[in-house]
RNA sequence: GCCGGGAUGGCGAAAUUGGCAGACGCAGCGGACUUAAAAUCCGCAGGGGCCAAAAGCCCUGUGGGGGUUCGAUUCCCCCUCCCGGCACCA
């Protein structure tokens, strides 16, 4: 083999730096360093061979991974979660597709401002240094991503874009102001993130400084639009886990209830009513139970609550206590085990059906942004509600009864709180005796006829406010106008550049509030002096719509061409982490419905196939600085080499499940890849071998099973790509074929035993089969370990692309087994086995098994009841 | 508390989901090669019992308990523990 000389020459200079290694003139251990970096420079050197082909008559493939964050240096997640892009990537080239397959950076975010602070390296900079660093790493590991469509989304070419959609949002009335609550700290004088808030709901930088909630004007996109359609068309995603399909469910939350209006008793008012009006909405969904309401509960930071507290500084000291209780326990994130605490306003409201006047109170459990922020409760039929009865001595009326099949449990009285929703109504004035479904339908009709209620639907989904007091984001591309109040930049003046050379500090609010070159500006109405927006975009804008930038990622004139986002949506495949399954994933199928809105795609869902992996862990904990489990990608590809991290990666668990690294995996990955190597530098084909099946009629028994083996092969490794993605039995497969094969050669007059050096005489395996399973072996490679698989398929002599190489067929009828060993039981006890051609039928095995020692003993004084046989499996003989 | 996912040898897992439990790999043990080691190759290996040992045979075993079935890791009921998500959703 002459390439071997020629590698073995390049090793030189590295055997004079390790003397003992001189010694080792027959090692054949695979230099996995040096064999990678020959094929990473030589595929960098090309950048046009992951390209994706435009004008392509082929099926087009649209595969993606996540896109990272730049924080610096990839870790074993996206090590796994590119593996299994990059081997579907492959897999889908080698069966003759037209495959896109890109990267980007999702690279604006608070990191780069800590690490500016930190280090006083400009976040700019910071960011584009994290990305040459990664992409380096990336281009190690081998993954075959078209550059040529690399989305940065920090530069002005993509985020304008961002500016552009957000104006055409704002166009279409989906992009407005309104005030919200902010994480502030007093002490740092700025706007905190949810995470930069402490558990104990103190400031990360001032560990005794309480956070507060400040409310700022902030700008919201409308997804509550898209609510309808965001859940509905989550029927359609059948190619998504159902996991995430049920997370996004519960997380738009669709109730149909009733709106009804709770006015306050004038007669406790006599001072009049406050700036929240006269009576309470209140959202129920059971309005069918409206005659048990017993109170009426408001949210502490319910508006009337103000009023009803105005002048009264006892309450609102309890108020403002029940607040603090309900936010602590959002931040430790279990309010649904909130201690239920309320206090009575001493006020009361009528209920509009049956005129009854009921005490308002307010209470803890009754959370200000869901529904209208009040309730009817109703202790009886509703499990919170009693509770919170029992606890206060609120009266409990019974309204709803049982219906049972069983007539004697009809009408009886239920445990409470009884809270099934196929009762009959009792005690409930002309509505006595219906049904609890029709009581909802004719109850809703009679509120709405009578003006004080409705049926409705609420969600549980909420606007998305996407405004940021921070730096390092997508400028919001509005002005402020004393004359014209809020003015939408024009299209043509976009980008609204992100200014350069500004002070990072985490004090003081906004920082480009502090830049007046940015800040002053002229209103495009009146000339007139106007102010910009200082607030920057969330990033979840960024990603949203990523993805269609790919496709055509240097228009100067458009966020992409239609036609091409047409060709390549939506995309077949996505892969990513679960923790994305709600935000980001919802936030894109808004962003898409969006766009199709405006006219730009046609298509209503951007990814038709979802695979969500698990996580990396390492002894049984999520990798961690704080735990000092951190493994290095950078590290193991030094040790063991691109292939091997990639490989045990996919090998280690299957890839939706959780991974527990282990180092002495990934040896053992090594120790298979140079046995890969070694079988090829052991067992060289001839030149004029060629590499033509032959015919199972030419081979001998032992080189017939190793042909049964290939193909048996190809067909496991084939068919867990089409379908369920477990790559740890596809290498399993392989590393059985290895085996398989290296066992037969070894018996083979072709080689000599690598270790006795002896000549074994044994099965003559022809050249022809060895070449096709050693090609066959580098092609099923070739999508999980391409830098041996290009080696190998450089020294078998093949000249074509591995890349482009098309993927094996098996072929049924070589991979049948002949015989079978088919397992006897009695009385589903393992008894004995019997060996039987594969075509045998039924009765001959059973003869077969009846004549077997060991099964005769076993039935031996008892008689034959029945026998079932599974074909090809298993025969199983019932006895008495 | 609710929703979702799990639990199989010393370890990661497999059994394409009613049909031989433990493929493949790690760690381990024994052997070959070597002055020795590394590397490599071959073999053994769920647990327990019968047995001096081996061969062989038997029992038992997929978180626990029950059920359906000729047969259950797989289906049904109850329970325990672990992981992820969350919003007491009216």
């Amino acid at each position: 083999m002459p390439q071997q000389d020629k590698s073995e020459a390049t090793t030189v200079t590295q055997r004079e730096r390790e003397p003992e290694n001189r010694e080792r003139e027959n090692d054949d251990r695979y230099d996995a360093q040096r064999v990678e970096m020959k094929w990473s420079e030589r595929w960098q050197k090309d950048p046009q061979l992951y390209a994706a082909e435009r004008d392509s008559a082929k099926k087009k493939y649209y595969v993606l991974e996540m896109l990272p964050y730049p924080s610096g240096a990839l870790h074993m997640g996206h090590v796994r979660n590119y593996s299994i892009g990059d081997a579907l990537a492959r897999y889908m080239w080698m069966n003759g597709y037209n495959v896109l397959h890109p990267m980007g950076w999702d690279s604006f975010g608070l990191p780069a401002e800590n690490a500016a602070i930190q280090n006083n390296t400009p976040p700019r900079q910071w960011t584009l240094g994290n990305i040459a660093k990664m992409k380096a790493q990336m281009n190690r590991l081998g993954f075959a991503y078209d550059w040529s469509r690399e989305v940065t989304t920090c530069l002005p070419d993509y985020y304008r874009w961002n500016q552009w959609f957000f104006l055409k949002f704002y166009e279409k009335g989906l992009a407005y102001r309104k005030k919200s609550k902010v994480n502030w700290c007093p002490q740092c004088a700025t706007v905190l993130a949810n995470e930069q808030v402490l558990a104990n709901g103190c400031c990360w930088r001032h560990e005794d400084t309480l956070v507060e909630q400040r409310e700022l004007e902030q700008w919201f996109l409308r997804i509550t639009s898209y609510a309808d359609e965001l859940l509905r068309d989550l029927d359609k995603l059948e190619g998504w886990p159902e996991k995430v399909r049920t997370m996004q469910r519960n997380w738009i939350g669709r109730s149909e209830g009733t709106l009804i209006d709770f006015k306050l008793d004038y007669a406790e008012n006599h001072k009049g009513f406050g700036p929240a009006g006269s009576s309470i909405g209140v959202f129920t969904t059971r309005v069918d139970t409206i005659y048990g309401a017993t109170s009426v509960q408001l949210a502490p930071e319910h508006p009337m609550v103000a009023d009803l507290a105005s002048g009264n500084p006892d309450l609102r000291a309890k108020v403002d206590q029940l607040i603090a209780e309900q936010r602590k326990a959002k931040e430790a994130g279990d309010i649904g085990e909130i201690e239920k605490h309320g206090v009575f306003t001493g006020r009361y409201a009528i209920n509009p059906f049956n005129h009854e006047r009921i005490p308002v109170w307010i209470a803890n459990y009754i959370l200000m942004d869901y529904g209208t922020g009040a309730i009817m409760s109703v202790p009886a039929h509703d499990d919170r509600d009693y509770e919170f009865a029992r606890k206060y001595n609120l009266e409990i009326r019974l309204v709803i009864l049982p219906i049972s099949n069983d007539p004697e449990e009809t009408m009886t009285e239920p445990m409470l709180p009884f809270t099934a929703h196929d009762g009959m109504l009792i005690n409930s004035g002309p509505y006595s005796g219906m049904d609890s479904a029709d009581a909802i339908k004719t109850m809703s009709r009679f509120a709405e006829q009578n003006g004080f209620g409705k049926a409705t639907v609420t969600f549980r989904l909420k606007d998305w406010g996407i405004s940021r007091q921070r730096y390092w984001g997508t400028p919001i591309p509005m002005l402020y106008c004393e004359k014209d109040g809020i003015v939408p930049v024009p299209k043509q003046d976009l980008p609204v550049l992100l200014p350069e050379n500004v002070e990072i500090t985490l004090a003081g609010g906004s920082p480009l509030g502090r830049v007046p070159e940015f800040v002053n500006t002229t209103c495009p109405k009146c000339g007139g002096p106007a102010r910009r927006e200082t607030d920057t975009m969330d990033t979840f804008v960024d990603s949203s719509w990523y993805f269609y930038r790919y496709t055509d990622a240097h228009n100067a004139h458009a966020p992409f061409d239609s036609k091409v986002a047409q060709y390549w949506f939506p995309i077949d495949q996505y892969i990513g982490g679960v923790e994305h399954a709600i935000l980001h994933l919802i936030y894109s199928r808004f962003w898409t419905k969006f766009m199709r809105d405006l006219g730009l795609i046609s298509n209503d869902e951007p990814v038709e196939r979802l695979f969500t992996q698990g996580m990396v862990i390492k002894d049984g904990a999520k990798m961690s600085k704080s735990l000092g489990n951190v493994v290095s990608p950078d590290e193991m590809v030094a040790r063991y080499g691109a292939d091997a991290a990639r490989l045990y990666s996919l090998f280690a668990a299957p890839p939706d499940r959780d991974l527990d690294w282990q180092d002495s995996g990934i040896e053992g990955i090594q120790r298979f890849l140079g046995k890969v190597h070694r079988f090829f530098k052991n067992n060289p084909v001839s030149d004029n071998a060629g590499w033509q099946r032959p015919l199972p009629a030419q081979l001998s028994p032992s080189a017939r099973s190793l042909q049964r083996k290939l193909h048996q092969t190809i067909k496991r490794v084939t068919d867990d790509f089409q379908g369920r993605w477990h790559f740890n039995t596809c290498i399993s497969a392989i590393m059985e074929l290895l085996n398989e094969a290296n066992r037969r050669m070894l018996g083979s007059s072709d080689v000599v035993n690598p270790v006795t050096g002896e000549h074994v005489k044994g099965d003559e395996i022809p050249s022809g089969l060895l070449a096709d399973v050693q090609r066959t072996l580098v092609l099923l490679l070739a999508p999980f370990a391409p830098y041996l698989a290009h080696e190998l398929w450089e020294s078998i002599g093949e000249t074509e692309n591995l890349l482009k190489a098309p993927w094996p067929q098996y072929d049924a009828a070589l991979a049948k087994e002949e015989e079978l060993e088919i397992p006897v039981q009695i009385d589903g006890k393992l008894r004995g086995r019997v060996v039987v051609p594969a075509d045998a039928m039924e009765k001959s095995i059973l003869d077969a098994a009846l004549a077997d020692e060991k099964v005769k003993s076993a039935i031996a004084g008892k008689s034959i009841v029945k026998t079932i046989y599974v074909p090809g499996k298993l025969l199983n003989i019932v006895m008495k």
